[in-house]
DNA sequence: CTTCATACCGAACACATCGTACGGAAACGG
DNA sequence: CCGTTTCCGTACGATGTGTTCGGTATGAAG
């Protein structure tokens, strides 16, 4: 890989040092002190690599960069094939994602997520011939809103539904709407477009 | 009102000083020593009335608490009935809820206002006939997590629509949807429940 | 294996913030 | 006016932060 081994060691364990303790205490209560603790490393080599706590986050989020490669509409001829795909990558990431996106970190992670996706769905709403308007962008976020509102409240244990019902449930919610502020059917570009319920 | 005059004007001095410091520095950047600097309060003061920051964060969100006595589904006729009055009363308050609901607090208020939220959407669906469910819980997730989505989009200066624009939108997204989960028309108990578009 | 670079350790440091305690001064309500 | 409550100011111990520095050990390259 990249660099000396000792400096992906000690990365690597302070990384999963934080997860730990994020989960177990939330990410305002975890300190410096308790990671490198957990770590067993060094306070100076902590700061060698990281400037803080947050440096450390961050460098987790890169592990989740699946989020790049989303499958986009008009491949699959289905809306938001991001769905389900994504709750069940969350549930195989589950501890990770629930230490990044959970009540207890800050909502720094989530902001970005709700970007990414944000980005997707616009291009897919598009893609499905939507015209790119100031309300388009408000129903976009609608929909992001929605649906990292699942997820936040499946991150939060606050519901025990399955990947499959929470898939449906935001389909269920959304896409009545998204019709509406579709071209009806039949001329649309690239492929055909279904709005799939269940 | 309530008590001593003396009280009154500790804990308003000290949630105003929160509110400006929030705005300048951001919520994690604001300590207690600057809070009562700014208030202009003794230390031990401060500690005789709040326990801690985010205490005081939460005391100023009882005021903007306009959200207990948010207008029931049945008394207007409406669904959402708090869509437009929320959006107008946060323009008002714009400097408050920017502070409170902004990317740069911490995602505590939120996650209070959305619990809040939930709950009167909850029960506005079920007195306009949904039955309760895990269905409807996922249902409601979903329109909170939206509404939410435009209130912050809206504070984060992400849009610049007016609060007549961001109700239309929000209805436009999510009652199709929510139609789909009531029973059909002509039965229900509590009065003529209609769902308005704009 | 030797050599050299560099990452690590550990302890100490100055600094900031927190939450509590206490006696005396001030303001309140009646 | 007087008893009560609140406020002030200061000081304190505890905890966390981010940096510095000399010595050690572990890595990679020849």
């Amino acid at each position: 890989m990249s660099g000396d081994r000792r400096v992906r060691r000690t990365r690597r364990l302070v990384q999963q040092a934080l997860v730990e303790l994020i989960l177990e205490k939330g990410y305002d209560a975890v300190t410096v002190t308790d990671v490198i603790a957990r770590a067993d490393v060094g306070r100076s080599t902590f700061y060698a690599h990281f400037t803080d706590k947050q440096d450390v986050l961050f460098s987790n989020l890169d592990e989740l960069a699946f989020l790049h490669r989303l499958p986009a509409a008009g491949e699959t001829g289905e809306l938001f094939a991001f769905s389900r795909p994504m709750f069940e990558h969350v549930r195989e990431q589950e501890r990770l994602v629930r230490a990044l996106l959970g009540r207890r970190s800050g909502g720094l992670v989530q902001a970005r997520g709700e970007e990414l996706l944000a980005a997707a769905v616009r291009n897919e709403l598009v893609a499905a011939g939507a015209r790119p308007s100031a309300e388009l962008d408000l129903l976009v976020v609608c929909v992001v809103g929605a649906f990292m509102g699942l997820m936040r409240a499946w991150v939060d244990g606050a519901t025990s539904a399955s990947p499959a019902e929470l898939d449906a449930a935001f389909r269920a919610a959304v896409t009545p709407g998204v019709r509406l502020a579709l071209p009806p059917d039949g001329c649309a570009g690239s492929g055909p477009v279904t709005v799939v319920g269940g």
